[in-house]
This record gives structure tokens, sequence and C-alpha cells, in this order.
DNA sequence: CGAAGGCTTGATAGACCTCAAACACAGTGG
DNA sequence: CCACTGTGTTTGAGGTCTATCAAGCCTTCG
């Protein structure tokens, strides 16, 4: 139902999103903001489980969430799949291609989404004419490196457990960066699957370690809301240090 | 002993190394060449195992691999060690953090190596002087991120025989770029620990799966040498691709 | 109400890990 | 020249974490 969502948040622009979320790590001078936020762009609606954006794509545009949630991913052969990132409001999904000649991954709406792609002449522009923005835009980029690197390590080297009790704990402090978490509290679409595309296990595995987490008093759950009942286990369990995510710049 | 080193490996310079890497995506101009070469740099020679860049640091400089293998890392605090990447001639290994506060994770020398740093300052200056460099940088960047993404998909999705042959391959394409592979032969002092951590397994199940490789006729190794026997088997059984590389631009 | 998708549970299996020891090799020093 | 040491490789024997397979249940939605 496109009409009740875009009801129930009928206001943000792609425009201000992007600043918003920029302005986290960034310092922009009023030009450089006005420059960000007359940035063309479509908006579009996009249902859960739609695409917007395809491994080997060769597009002109990069896509901004502006509402709701998206997954990037890469498919193996057989069918498997491994989610490389969630992204939220002023996200830039596929920034990196912006000087590449194709995308290396899919991208997939986690729920209800709202979209807006900005077209790359209109960005390069932008960075070219304010040296501030192209600075901010390569600090996103690199943030957005870093996450993939802790992902590594996430999938990589800590148990079933600990990766449940990390990915929530990034999550919390990503989400809250931009006002989709309060006090620990956060929604989030995504199934069991996708979690444990998003840490290389299982849905049943997922679904028994997330009993566990419950269990010990970490998290409760209820439909797609997430509460992380006790802080300081979930990121001991996790071993979470949020100074990858370059908050304090 | 760096004496001996010195003398196998005289005369390659920081500058031309970064050169040479970057003119395999990026145009350059004459001038912009020039810019680079001039480039300031310290080099030093680094012992194997020493640690040329380290979590949490603050430099001032990026460090550049002139010669030999850097592998970038990160630490859980039970002492577990997942690579993030490998790095060889001309990469620059935290270059993410030019623009960053603090390295989010820490590099080791794979045997002996030679290392260049070049101050922020004077990248900066290029950068701000020559756009097609700062272009032929964010490339960089990008595809450093493309291939950390890639490897998140070995490690999370991938079979023990996968994730090898997959490291193996892309190893070879990245090494062949720059000469240090030829006919699928190429020299990383790489112990299988180090494979281990690369891959997420452990040094005896890496052992193991080594042995299933090199009795399936896909590699065969000596010392530190590895060639790869049957390059079409080896790329199938770790369903490599090489377009996350973005070697055709 | 039926269908579809997601969640939950049980039983079983296997890929990979852990522990432990032996082996190979190079560098060191007496 | 040969023990000696350290690091890396190899092998063996369990053990376990996680995957697989399969079924039942629940909610949502047309």
């Amino acid at each position: 139902m496109p009409g009740t969502f875009s009801d129930r948040w009928p206001s943000t622009r792609a425009g201000e999103a992007l600043l918003r979320k920029l302005k986290l790590h960034s310092s922009l001078t009023e030009e450089q903001e006005r420059a960000l936020q007359a940035l063309p762009s479509a908006t579009v609606e996009a249902r859960p489980r739609t695409q917007p954006l395809h491994q080997g794509d060769h597009t002109g545009s990069s896509c901004l969430v502006v509402d709701g949630a998206v997954a990037r991913y890469k498919l193996l052969p057989d069918g498997e799949r491994q989610i490389l990132s969630f992204h939220f409001s002023g996200d830039i999904v596929d920034l990196g291609s912006l000087h590449l000649e194709r995308s290396d991954c899919s991208a997939v709406a986690i729920g209800q989404a709202r979209l807006a792609y900005l077209p790359h002449e209109a960005l390069r522009d932008v960075m070219s004419r304010h040296a501030g923005v192209a600075l901010a835009l390569w600090r996103e980029t690199q943030i957005d490196a870093a996450i993939a690197r802790e992902w590594l390590l996430n999938v990589g080297r800590r148990s079933a457990y600990a990766k449940l009790a990390h990915l929530f704990c990034e999550l919390a402090v990503r989400m809250e960066q931009v006002g989709l978490c309060q006090t620990g509290c956060y929604r989030l679409a995504a199934t069991q699957i996708d979690l444990a595309d998003a840490t290389g296990m299982t849905s049943v595995h997922v679904n028994r370690t997330l009993q566990s987490l419950r269990g010990d008093g970490l998290i409760s759950t209820q439909g797609s809301e997430l509460r992380i009942m006790d802080w300081n286990a979930l990121a001991d369990a996790g071993s979470f240090d949020p100074a990858y995510l370059n908050l304090t710049a």
C-alpha cells in the first residue's frame, strides 16, 4: 500500500536525508548545504523485496535511501546469498559505482522503502564545485568500507551468538544516528533468512541463536521490532566497539 | 638481511609503483604522472611480521607497498585474527584513512617488504591540484572496497575448498597486473595460518584443504611458490569472476 | 478459507574445529 | 660440525558447532 506508506512518511526529501547523514561526520557550509538540497532526484516507492540495483548494472545514477531499509548482497552460482550491508535513511547504496564502470553487487528493499535516484552527472558537478561535499562523500564511502571490514571480522571469526549480538549493536547505533532507534529499540523488517545471509549462518541457526539471546535477557523481539534489553551485555557478547563507524568527527 | 633484500629489488621507487597501479584503471596526463612521481616519501625496509600500521593509529601519512606484501587485519579480544586484504606493489594500504580520524585496522608485512610513507598533506595537495589523480585514487579505494565485499561473500558463503580456490585466483590476477605472477605462478610468503585468517578457517583445515587442491591437480606448491596447474578448474571451484576487480577501465 | 511466507522445533549429519604430537627446515650458537 | 631452538607443516583422533532435512505452526493477505 504505497498510499498508506506515503502518508506515514510524508515530508522527507532526498537532499534532506543525505544532508543530515553527511553532517554526522563532516561540516558543511550553508552554500554546500544548499547545493546538496538542490540536487535533482527522482523519488520512487519500492515494495518489499524489489531490487533497486542489480550486479553488473551500468547506471547513470546512484540510489539514496530516503525511508525504509535496503540490503546490498552478492549471489553465488548455487543461489547462496551474502548480504554485505544494510542501508537506512540518508545512505547512498551504490556511491562506490559513481566513478566505476558497473556495480559489483545487487540490492533489495527490506520492507517498504522510499528511494531517490541521484544522477551521477549532478553529483559530480556538485563535488567539483564544492570540495567540502566531495570530502564528505569520500568519508561516507570510507565509512561504508570500514563497515564492510568489520563485517568481515564478524562473519569470519565470531561465533553465531556473537555475530548476531554485534550486528544488532551496529544497527542500533547507526539507526540511532538518523533517529530510527530510541532507547535501544528499533524496527527492521529483516527476516531471519536476511539475518542469516548477513552473518553467514542458516536461518534455522539464527532462530535458535535468537532464542538464546532472548533467553539470556539481551534482547527481546515483537514483530519486526527489536529491543535491546541489556546494552552492555549485548555489546560485550558481540565485542562491539563503535570506533569503526567514525562517529566522532 | 636488509642488505641482501635491497640488492635484489634495487630500483623501484614509490612513485613509480603507485603510478603503474593507478594506470591500470585510470588514464593520467603526463603532468599528473610527474606530480605523482614527485611525491615525497620515506622508504623503509620492513622485516617479516613487522607492523607498519596499528588499529587506532592517527598518522599523518599513508603506507604504500613498494615491494613485497602486506596484510591488513583486525583482532578480536580473544586474539582471533581476521585478515582483511593483501597488498602488493603499488597498493596504498591505508588510503581510506586519508580523510578519516584514525585507522580501523592494523597491518603486517608478509615476508620482507619495502614500504613508502606518503604524507597526507602531499597527497591532498596533489589531489586538489589534479582532479585526475583524485579520481584515480577514488577508484583505487573503491576497488579496495569491492574486494572486501567479495571477501565477505568468500568468508561467509563458500566452502573451505572454494574459499582457498577463490583466494588463489584473486591473488594470481592481482599479482599478474603488477608483474608478480607469470603463467599462473607466484610467490607469497603467507603461512597457512595467514591463509586461515584470510578465509575464516583454522590452519589445520587449510592444510587439509590444500592437500585436496593439490590432489585434484588444481595447484601445486613448493616453498612459498604457488603454481596454478588448472586455471579453469580452480576458477570454477572458487566460482571466481574477476569483474569485481574492475580491470577493464 | 486457502495459499504463501516466515517462524519454530526435532532429529540427524557433516564440515570444520580442537587438542596433541610428530616432522621438517632454517637459523643460531657452542 | 652438530646439537638446539623456533616456526611452520603435517597427521591423527575425537568433539562440537552449525548445516541439513523435514515437519508443524502461525500470521498475513487475497
